[in-house]
RNA sequence: GGGCUCAUAGCUCAGCUUGGAUAGAGUGUUGGACUUCUAAUCCAAUGGUCAAGGGAUCGAAGCCCUUUGGGCCCA
């Protein structure tokens, strides 16, 4: 049985034990113990010794009398402290893993049962490159698509391009009036170029330039006619700045199904299809009195009345986030055909909604399940979608995946030309005060490309290089998916460059250890044997770090927290690392234990190979 | 002013969803281990009134209330 299957099964035997004592039924747990309380550990005889009033190491005792062990466990003992304990038996465990863990979808738990699921992420403002904010986001998002898949959902990914929003307007106002080139300077990428350049120098003019910001607001309705010329023209900007964006995405091995345009969503009216049905199903009120008379609110429980339409007719900031969420619900008929936008680097194609005909047959990318990956600074809009959206849908489930912002050291922004006395700084596109993403992917690479060279002076460039982009990469998506998403990241492009300790490469190096033993013996594995031998305490960890595997997918998945399978590959690297310093695998005494443990090898590589796809990091062959 | 959120070792953070055993990592500092399957490593020492105060509980880092300080959103 799997680490999971025992734990179920310990499950079972507490509940029968309580229903056959008569006891009352609680919600107790059954969990992997932390190490020196056996391997499995459960709290049911706390729970229960309130109301028996008993103490609780006399209550786990009886259930230690009733257990029955089976083939899995070896022993299962009281605690003093109350808990009851249970000890695997390593012998069937070590036969069950290490076989087990060569299966293509070993960690996988069936929690979807093939149901769809939509996940939008990225959803950046299509006036600018990428920075390293939006690429905790990027990485959360695609994290969580991978996490999902592995536990059988049918995962359909969005991103969401406001091509029709504010920020688009102020670039379109630059080039149009700000008398700024409508190509990039050599060798810079047009987003760039607008982000850097001509967004930050437009907006900074509005203050001393009320024409100008007129102007902002003229092409801002401009661009919601689509034979305006602004509108053309707009979309041509646009259009260049995503291929700028997605090839950053591409590069971090993030990918999409779909891709949703503001101004298709604009243009289809559905805003007033779904604002017809919210007064048709009375979702929202006119208020004829007060403060907010003439508008038309949205009532929510226990708060104030939200405004989604001006007395003058102007639908809120809210109100545009409406139809798409409602679209991803698959809560109104579909307006889009779809066509191919391409076909990305990992082979995936990658749609687009549009109104024209296309040759395509409809496409469906909706789902009663939607998770909406954002940062927080958006969680009281999103509360107000959500709300909604449990009127329009019930049975669904819309979820809002919150994170807090990345901030830069103030060591960063001084280095980026920003003094701020000690404090860290929220980073702002208006400002320039950021750090682009492609540049500091180029930064790590050029770093870990030297390091590399210095232990590998054998390898071509191209290797070098290979292995750059994997651990830089690698690197950069697990400083953003590590911590809690709830904690500000504050980025130091200092420290952002260690490579030592808890960090990613730490990770790929022990995977790269293990590959370099498998490779000098030169021979598959041979899998058909006893594991018993494997008896050391290295061995016996490692095995159940590698079986712990599912347990820590299901955690993941069910609590939409990529960091948890990052955790894992550390703590999986960790055993590993401490197994080869201690117990030599080539020069073991017998052939029998070589090949015992070049399996146990094997099984560890393929796990954490696994566990870092999750997460979207791959492991070198060398580094 | 209203709402949300964060505070754990010198520094960066796990642990909190589901209260229970010894609060764990990394980093830093100090010491030790490379003629060995790659030292991006390992082993050890050092380091904590879990922001403060109160409450409920047999039992709180965790739950409830208050306060302080930081951040975000709204006005």
């Amino acid at each position: 049985m799997t680490f999971l299957d025992i734990i179920n099964q310990v499950k079972d035997n507490t509940s029968r034990i309580i229903r056959e004592k008569g006891y009352d039924t609680v919600n107790f747990v059954v969990e992997y113990s932390k190490s020196g309380f056996g391997d499995i550990t459960c709290n049911v005889a706390f729970l229960l010794a309130k109301n028996l009033k008993k103490n609780p190491q006399e209550i786990a005792q009886e259930f230690v009398d009733e257990y029955e062990l089976g083939s899995d466990l070896e022993k299962v003992e009281a605690h003093k402290g109350g808990y009851l304990n249970f000890f695997i038996n390593n012998n069937s465990f070590n036969n069950t893993v290490l076989p087990k863990s060569l299966e293509e979808n070993y960690g996988s738990v069936d929690i979807g049962k093939d149901s769809k699921i939509v996940i939008e992420h990225t959803s950046v403002n299509p006036n600018k490159a990428l920075h390293i904010g939006h690429l905790r986001n990027v990485v959360i998002g695609d994290s969580i698509s991978r996490i999902l898949s592995k536990v059988n959902y049918d995962v359909n990914v969005l991103n969401y391009v406001d091509d029709s929003g504010l920020q688009v307007a102020d670039i379109i106002v630059g080039f149009k009036y700000g008398g700024f080139s409508e190509n990039a300077p050599d060798g810079e990428k047009f987003a760039n170029y607008c982000g850097d350049t001509v967004y930050v120098n437009t907006t900074s003019k509005y203050e001393s330039d009320k024409n100008l910001e007129s102007k902002r607001h003229e092409i801002l309705k401009e661009l919601e006619d689509p034979v305006s010329d602004t509108a053309k023209f707009g979309k041509i900007l646009t259009r260049k700045i995503l291929s700028d964006q997605l090839d950053t995405v591409w590069n971090l091995g993030a990918s999409y199904d779909c891709l949703n345009f503001e101004s298709e969503i604009l243009y289809s009216r559905l805003w007033e299809k779904i604002f017809e049905r919210m007064k048709s199903e009375n979702l929202v009120r006119l208020e004829n009195q007060g403060d907010n008379s003439g508008c038309w609110v949205l009532p929510i429980e226990g708060e104030d009345d939200k405004i989604i339409v001006r007395s003058n007719g102007v639908a809120t900031y809210v109100a545009k986030d409406i139809p798409y969420a409602a679209w991803k619900l698959g809560a109104l008929t579909d307006p889009f055909n779809y066509a191919e936008y391409t076909t990305q680097p990992n082979g995936k194609i990658l749609y687009k909604t549009t109104l024209e005909e296309t040759q395509i047959q409809k496409q469906s990318f909706a789902a009663d399940k939607v998770i909406t990956v954002i940062d927080n600074r958006q969680t009281n809009l999103q509360k107000i979608v959500t709300n909604l959206m449990s009127k329009f849908n019930p049975e669904s489930s819309y979820v809002h995946l919150g994170y807090e912002a990345v901030t830069l050291s103030s060591e960063t922004a001084k280095i980026l030309g920003n003094t701020t006395d000690g404090k860290d700084v929220q980073m702002s596109g208006r400002k320039g005060l950021y750090i682009n993403a492609d540049e500091i992917i180029t930064k790590l690479e050029k770093h870990i490309f030297l390091e590399s060279k210095e232990r590998n002076d054998d390898l071509d460039d191209a290797s070098l290089n290979e292995i750059a982009h994997n651990v830089a990469v690698g690197t950069i998506r697990y400083e953003l998916i590590k911590p809690d998403l709830g904690k500000i990241i504050t980025f130091d492009i200092n420290t952002s460059l260690r490579l030592e300790g808890d960090t990613c490469s730490y990770i790929q190096y022990s995977c790269v250890r293990a590959g370099r033993i498998l490779e000098k013996f030169g021979k598959e594995p041979n899998f058909d044997i006893q594991f018993d031998q494997l008896n050391t305490e290295y061995e016996i960890n490692l095995i159940k770090q590698i079986g712990l595997f599912e347990v820590f997918v299901n955690d993941a998945a069910k609590n939409y927290s990529p960091k948890v399978i990052a955790k894992y590959c550390y703590d999986l690297s960790v055993v590993f690392s401490s197994f080869y310093e201690h117990v030599n695998v080539l020069k073991a005494d017998t052939p029998e234990l070589i090949n015992a443990r070049l399996c146990l090898i094997l099984s560890f590589k393929l796990t954490l190979e696994k566990a870092l796809d999750l997460i979207g990091i791959t492991a070198p062959q060398r580094m």
